[in-house]
DNA sequence: GTCTATATTGGGATAGAC
DNA sequence: GTCTATCCCAATATAGAC
């Protein structure tokens, strides 16, 4: 267990990072929440500076919430009225947001500095299909502003998803104290068919 | 115009804060851009310290912003559809918030260390109806979904503008290459009801 | 692999001349 | 009101004992 410092050098720096932003972060803090001596050098048998680190914990936290099956995101249920379905999926894909959480605050911490970093995040964004399982959703029984311009209704639907988790978890509370379920079935109808019901048989 | 230095370190600053946050700004490079010599203490002849000056910077933007007239949210016309008429408010909507945006900026970089200043960039925004200017519209001509739950519309239509804006302004480019104009007139079309036109009259 | 101790740098802040 | 010079501290990083 002694040799697992450098893991729990991650851990702590995960944390503080996202917590703080990187530069404000003392390598004093994180041997001190690793358990070391805080100013002593400890933290440098581990690694060679700050900037090593950072690579090493958003590696990690990369490779982990591709793993978790937790995180999976499901595939839609085509059994449902797509109006239920497609609010399946964005609940699933807030979810992969919060997995993403302590990644997208370092890089907003980041920002401008770690151009690796946001292309990191970006791509597992991509990769696993927050921003273009969208467009498969989008072919089930969209609204008719939607058909005839689906890269601009993509576009709000994305901005919806990310605008909302941001004021939920990044600043403090959702808009109008509005939940998840709220919002994502009202962005789904609004999305599917915003005058009908289920258009669905 | 050599007193104005006040005025000149107050200008850097607020460039600077928001490119790189308050921690990583350096008073000397506060000096330097402010055409004194970097080193010298110069810049204590008009701030006690960097949070004063801080202070300071928010206090001038924040008056700048209500009174520029260049971003007075329209009245919302009343000669056109309302789709349209939502359309113009939303874009100018974003015009405010990039008005806003060094302050949103300095605003995220001191998540959690400057409350005071969060509760005045919050105020301002409100104030200026960017929040509540919305309910209003609701009424036009809203959709099915919108009428049974105006709280859940309002929510995924601020946080789509939210996310939109922080998505172009912030980060890098518009989620798929969508302009303002694309998106604001998706993000009305959706709200409002395609097939009532105009309710008034 | 962790400690104590230390060299070193960068930035906050003050003193006093001009 | 700005300068030069300086003090001070926090944080990075290394050396060497244990």
């Amino acid at each position: 267990m002694a040799s697992h410092t450098r893991e729990r050098i991650m851990d702590v720096a995960l944390q503080l990072f996202a917590a703080q932003g990187v530069a404000a972060t003392p390598i004093t803090s994180i041997e001190a929440g690793a358990g070391l001596s805080p100013g002593s050098g400890s933290f440098y048998r581990h690694f060679r500076d700050k900037s090593e680190l950072l690579a090493a914990v958003v590696e990690r936290e990369m490779i982990r919430v591709r793993k978790d099956p937790e995180a999976q995101v499901l595939a839609a249920p085509v059994d449902r009225p797509p109006v239920e379905a497609l609010a399946i999926q964005l609940r699933a894909d807030l979810d992969f947001l919060r997995e993403l959480l302590p990644m997208i605050a370092i890089l907003m911490w980041e920002r401008g500095r770690e151009l690796d970093l946001a292309r990191k995040v970006q791509d597992t964004m991509v990769e696993r299909g927050v921003e273009l399982g969208i467009a498969d959703l989008l072919f089930k029984a969209p609204a008719a502003p939607v058909k005839e311009d689906p890269a601009a209704a993509a576009t709000v639907m994305m901005s919806a998803m990310v605008g909302y988790f941001l004021s939920v978890e990044y600043f403090g509370q959702p808009p109008a104290g509005v939940g998840p379920e709220a919002f994502t079935t009202m962005l789904a109808r609004l999305m599917i068919d915003p005058s009908g019901e289920q258009t669905s048989e």
